[in-house]
RNA sequence: GCGCCGGUGGCUCAAUUGGAUAGAGCACCUGACUACGGAUCAGGAGGUUACAGGUUCGAGUCCUGUCCGGCGCGCCA
């Protein structure tokens, strides 16, 4: 983008001029946008701090300096102004050919990035949080690979913990009227509802997401597990059964027979056998991640593999890293004290852990069982290629294909069928890999993770410098964002939608918002949401269709709308907020919202579609530039164009700090200064051709920037009509 | 107790990371084209940026302290 460059060009000619004329050495001049387009394009404040130095006033000294810079061609005069801000203003129809000739993106390969985000729990269906999650990852995502990164996104399954495992219980060991209702079933006979739960399962491939799915009735069992451990001892003793056949696996039993001897059990009243069981819980988090992977298709959002921790254990993985760890010296054995038996990663020298009561951290138990931490470490160091084994080669998963995937354009729905786009899974066979694609060993790793896990990861991190990897430790970064919870007024809806009562006390519903949970059944389900939020746009189109009736492509539309509305309103947030969910902000599409931004790029297509029906002419073409004459451009259109050109400065901002809102608030930004142009700019009524042709111009380049921002960007669909 | 994050008009949030007059949206009030769609636009009202000190040309932003709210600090995952 030539702004940037034109940023760099001016500054590094003010730095010479500094040295030339005052001997001053500054390598760190940068300009900055003054808050006032009258007052200039470009700003540069540093002629105050210099005041006292060179015992001039900085009014002087920017006199100076614009007088002696050698300014870039595409600076057009400078000014100084108040205090000493010396304020450069460029060359508008420069510019804006400039902007006009170059293409949209640019794209060069850097070294591979890695994200990882969404990791939902496989044993219910996904919730409003996790859609933060997965949107701010994707986000990431798209704007690294649009700044030239070669990305990697993973989508990590924890397949073996006890989450699976208590839907596992759940079915079969829940009063069989508890699980009835949970499922919704007619018979309270546990065979048959075991029968009911594997057909639930579906077809082994990705459903059309829906809130009846597999996903939902977990939904439903979990939370009747979680409330039952606590009443029942002998129910809560099935939590360790069903978790150790788990771990012990299903050694390649077929889901059918599985099926078959756990029926038959419950008959003859034997006990289940553990590998039926492990073969389930197997079916049950599979089942579990293809439905997670059908909601968040619907938000445009694909991934490239899928990294199972079945296959970290069954690999190996932490045995290496244990070995890796001992050999640096950067874990012991407690031989006494409360960790007596235990192995334990001191952090005491760790600036980061500094100030902690008890700076060691436990990775394997007493029992022998490597901790949670201790697997991710694991984890990290293959993310990182930097777990090798004792012949120096990688240490590695099996892979192959768990689907394929295709995506009509870069904001529309993820589609699982036969598609150019391979979604790998990693397998326990080593052996196997799929030809042409290579995973893990990222330069940079990003975890995108909640910031409640900031703990877990900062010892992850450190970890990996203890090893010896300090660089790689900094380029282990943990992405947090606060959590989303909701509001009472969120909680007394969904009781009310669904007809049943969360039982929060008065004190709980009288806070400003109410965390969600999993485990109690609290939240807004991801799929359900997305049906409310393509419903209300619906309804919304057809208002507005009036006499001309509902389009044909309605859905479409509303599913449009019910993305741009969802991405925004996650983007726009700093992640450092809690986003305290509310139904009524959340369904807005009127002011700061994404179907504000759509209808801007609507509003483009409508005056070039009149445009080309009254007069014959479309999008302002490129090979028209030199027809461009040197009129003078006005204040307010000049605004917008330097603002389109904004687009890289203000990406690179968003990825260095990892903060969306920035980019959100530029799209805003430049949404609105094109509705405020657009009444008083008209393009078709215009009889003057050569103003025609600017203000077509403008608004071509507006138009290409939106689709850019919104679609490449932001993964927000901009849709023909609204 | 220790650590991290937040506190900005009635409400929900921004603020180019130390720059010029603290900006948007919602809600409220007044208005707008027989020109490209009113999911829009023009205008109004609403602020001691929690509080108290400090740093400097300049502080919502940095430092110290206080208050309020949230989260974290497991041989859980």
């Amino acid at each position: 983008m030539p702004l940037t460059t034109i940023r760099e060009r001016s500054a590094a000619a003010l730095a010479a001029a500094l040295q030339s004329q005052f001997d001053h050495t500054d390598d760190d001049v940068s300009l900055g946008i003054p808050p006032n387009r009258e007052m200039g394009d470009l700003a540069w404040p540093g002629a105050l701090p210099l005041a006292r130095v060179f015992k001039k006033s900085p009014r002087a000294i920017a006199e100076i300096l614009a007088e002696k810079t050698n300014w870039p061609a595409e600076i057009d005069h400078v000014e100084v102004a108040g205090p000493g801000f010396l304020n450069l203003f460029l060359d508008r129809g420069v510019i804006f050919r400039q902007l006009l000739e170059s293409s949209g993106t640019e794209h060069g390969f850097g070294p591979k990035t890695i994200v990882e985000h969404t990791n939902i729990n496989p044993n219910k269906a996904a919730h409003i949080g996790h859609l933060r999650n997965s949107v701010l990852g994707d986000t990431l995502v798209r704007c690294r690979r649009h700044l030239g990164h070669e990305v990697e996104v993973q989508n990590y399954i924890d397949d073996t913990g006890v989450q699976v495992a208590d839907v596992v219980v759940g079915i079969l060991y829940l009063p069989e009227p508890d699980l009835a209702a949970a499922l919704g079933a007619e018979t309270a006979r546990r065979d048959e509802l075991i029968g009911h739960v594997v057909m639930a399962l579906g077809e082994d491939k990705v459903p059309q997401p829906s809130t009846t799915d597999f996903d939902d009735l977990c939904w439903e069992i979990y939370p009747r597990v979680t409330h039952l451990y606590p009443e029942d001892d002998d129910f809560a003793g099935r939590r360790a059964e069903v978790l150790h056949a788990v771990e012990a696996g299903c050694d390649g039993m077929d889901l059918d027979e599985a099926v078959f001897s756990l029926q038959g059990s419950v008959i003859s009243g034997e006990i289940f056998s553990d590998r039926a069981i492990a073969r389930l819980a197997g079916a049950v988090a599979e089942s579990n991640v293809r439905c997670h992977l059908a909601t968040m298709a619907r938000l445009g959002v694909a991934y490239d593999v899928l990294p199972h921790e079945s296959d970290i254990l069954h690999l190996g993985f932490w045995a290496r890293a244990f070995e890796l760890l001992k050999e640096a010296g950067a874990i012991r054995l407690e031989t006494d004290g409360k960790n007596s038996g235990c192995w334990v990663m001191s952090l005491v020298d760790s600036p980061a852990f500094a100030d902690m009561d008890d700076p060691d951290k436990i990775l394997v138990r007493s029992n022998g069982i490597v901790t949670y931490t201790g697997k991710d470490i694991a984890y990290q160091l293959w993310k990182l290629g930097l777990l090798t084994d004792p012949d120096g080669t990688l240490h590695d998963f099996g892979y192959q294909s768990f689907a394929t995937w295709e995506q009509s354009a870069p904001a529309e729905p993820v589609r699982y069928i036969e598609g150019r786009h391979t979604l790998a899974r990693t397998t326990s066979n080593r052996a196997q890999a799929i030809p042409g694609h290579a995973f893990g060993n990222g330069r940079t790793v990003f975890n995108v993770i909640d910031v409640r896990q900031s703990y877990p990861q900062k010892v992850v991190k450190e970890a990996v410098r203890i090893l010896g990897h300090a660089s790689a430790a900094d380029r282990s970064i943990h992405f947090a964002y606060e959590m989303v919870a909701l509001t009472p007024a969120a909680i007394r809806e969904i009781e009310k939608r669904s007809g049943k009562s969360f039982g929060l006390s008065d004190e709980q519903m009288a806070k400003a918002y109410v965390e969600m949970s999993g485990r109690k059944g609290i939240g807004v389900k991801a799929d359900e949401f997305l049906d409310i939020l393509e419903a209300t746009a619906a309804d919304a189109i057809t208002e507005r269709a009036g006499e001309a009736g509902v389009p044909d492509d309605l859905p479409h539309r509303a599913r449009s709308i019910a993305v741009g509305a969802l991405r925004y309103l996650m983007a726009k947030q700093s992640r450092n907020r809690v986003l305290a969910f509310d139904f009524e902000e959340a369904l807005a599409f009127e002011g700061d919202t994404g179907p504000y931004l759509q209808y801007s790029a609507v509003r483009t297509n409508k005056i070039f579609e009149k445009l080309r029906a009254r007069r014959g002419e479309g999008p302002f073409e490129r090979t028209e530039i030199p027809e461009l004459v040197d009129t003078e451009i006005p204040d307010d259109l000049w605004t917008l164009i330097l603002e389109c050109g904004r687009r890289n400065e203000i990406v690179m901002q968003a990825v260095d700090n990892l903060e969306f809102s920035l980019l959100a608030a530029h799209v805003h930004n430049l949404a609105q200064l094109f509705h405020k142009l657009y009444h008083g700019h008209p393009v078709v009524p215009e009889d003057d051709e050569n103003l025609r042709r600017l203000r077509r111009a403008v608004f071509t380049l507006f138009a290409d920037e939106m689709k850019i921002v919104l679609e490449d960007l932001l993964g927000i669909p901009v849709p023909e009509e609204m």
